[in-house]
DNA sequence: GCATGTGAATTCATTCACAGCT
DNA sequence: AGCTGTGAATGAATTCACATGC
C-alpha cells in the first residue's frame, strides 16, 4: 500500500490502472476521443464511480459534462504507473519460462528491456537467447549494479529462488517478479510480485469442486 | 464469491488456502506433526486470526490449547480446493507460453493432466509435445467435449483469445485459465483467472516510480 | 496454560448521491 | 443536460478479544 499525498493507494487500484491503460488504447485505435467514466466502467465490469475514484487518487483528468480525453488520459496513466520509460531488467534462469519471457513481445513494447540473462547450468553460459548472453549466475550481483539494472525476474527451480533473491536485493534492485512456486522472503522496501501458475489453476478447481453448494440466501 | 453453508468465501480466502497447503508441505517436511495458528500464520506474514478465520468457513480442523494436525489439515485443504483428484486439462495454443507449461512438472504432480494440446499453425499441428499429440483448433468444441476437458489453459495471441474461449465455453468447459493479455468475457457460470506478466511489471514499476512518495502521515 | 473458534469491532474498499463545472 | 469529483454511506475483509475446550 502506497499513500499519495495522503490517500491510500491499494494493490487493486493499480491493477485497475493497468486495465484502464489498456483499454484506453483500445478505445484510441477505435477511434474515440474522450470517454466517460461509465464506458469504461461497462467494458471492464466496474461501476463508474470506482473508475472515478482510482483516477481521482492521482489528480483531476476529466471534463464535467464531457468525460475524459482518451488519449491524454492513456498518457496520465502511463505515467502515474511508471511506463513512459525504459526500465534495465533482469533475467534469472533461462528455462522454459525464462525462454518463454525472452519471445515475450509486449515486453519490449512496453519499454521492459531485458539487458542480462543469468544461469547455472554451465551448457547455458555463454550462448544467446533474441541476442542476449547468458551470464553466470556467480556473477549476479556485481553485473546487477554495473548495468543498473532496476527490475529482476526470477524464473528458477523453488530450491534455488531465495538465494537468488537475497543476491537481487543486496545490489540494491528493489522490485523482483518471481516465477518460482516457493514462499520468498524480502525486506519490506523491495517490492515482490509473485506469479505461481499451479496456484490460479487450484482457483479454478475450488469453484470447480464448490459451485454446487453455491448459496443464495 | 461462492457462498457454502451461508458464508461468503472471498478469492483472498481461497488464495491463501493454496499457500497454507504448500506450507503445510514443508512443515511436514521438517518433520512437525502439528501446528499453530500462529506458527502458520508468521510463515506467511499474515495474523493468527486469519489463518484460524480462513480455515473456520470449512470447519473445525483444530484441537484447542494444540493447534491443526500437519498431515490431517494439508489434506483436508487438499479436499476443500479440489485438487485430491485428477484433472483433465486441455492447452490451446504451443507458442512459448505453451511449451513451458507442457514441461511444468509440478502441473502433473498437482494431478493436472494435459490430455490434449491444440493450435492453429499447419506446422505443429500432427507434432508431439512431451508425448501428446498437437490437434488442430478447428476440432476443438468436439475433442473436449469427447475427452471430457474440465480445464482449458488458453496461451494464444491477443486477438485469438475471446474466440477460443467462445468455443471453450459452447463446448461446456467452466474453467479457463488464460495468458492472453486482453479482456475476455464469459459467462457468470463460468470461472477465468487471467494472468498477464506485463501487468505484474506494471505492480512494480508503480511501486519503483511512486515510493519516494511514501507518507507516514 | 495454551490455542482454537467466533461474534463484535475495526479497518479497508466500493458504491451512493449530489454539488459543481461545462 | 451530462458527467466529473468527492465526502458520506455502505459493504467486505481483517483483526480483536474472549469464551470454550483440551
Amino acid at each position: 500500500m502506497v499513500r499519495i499525498t495522503g490517500k491510500r493507494i491499494s494493490e487493486s487500484t493499480i491493477h485497475r490502472l493497468s486495465l484502464y491503460y489498456r483499454l484506453l488504447k483500445v478505445l484510441q485505435d477505435e477511434g474515440y476521443e474522450t470517454v466517460s467514466s461509465k464506458d469504461l466502467a461497462d467494458r471492464e465490469k466496474l461501476t463508474p464511480a470506482q473508475v472515478r475514484k482510482d483516477l481521482s487518487f492521482f489528480g483531476q483528468f476529466g471534463t464535467r459534462g464531457l468525460g475524459y480525453p482518451v488519449t491524454e488520459l492513456r498518457q496520465q496513466i502511463a505515467e502515474i504507473i511508471g511506463i513512459n520509460k525504459k526500465w534495465n531488467v533482469a533475467l534469472v534462469g533461462i528455462g522454459n519460462v525464462g525462454s518463454a519471457l525472452v519471445s515475450y513481445k509486449e515486453f519490449q513494447k512496453q519499454g521492459f528491456h531485458i539487458k542480462l540473462i543469468f544461469d547455472n547450468d554451465q551448457r547455458k553460459i555463454g550462448s544467446f537467447h533474441k541476442g542476449i548472453e547468458v551470464h553466470d549466475v556467480v556473477n549476479l550481483r556485481q553485473m546487477l549494479n554495473k548495468y543498473n539494472i532496476e527490475i529482476v525476474i526470477v524464473a528458477v527451480p523453488g530450491a534455488a529462488a531465495q538465494g537468488v533473491v537475497n543476491e537481487v536485493v543486496a545490489a540494491g534492485v528493489n522490485a523482483i517478479l518471481s516465477f518460482a512456486p516457493t514462499n520468498l522472503r524480502v525486506p519490506s522496501h523491495v517490492t515482490l510480485r509473485s506469479e505461481n501458475m499451479a496456484i490460479e489453476m487450484e482457483h479454478l478447481t475450488f469453484h470447480l469442486t464448490n459451485e454446487n453448494l453455491y448459496y443464495t440466501a
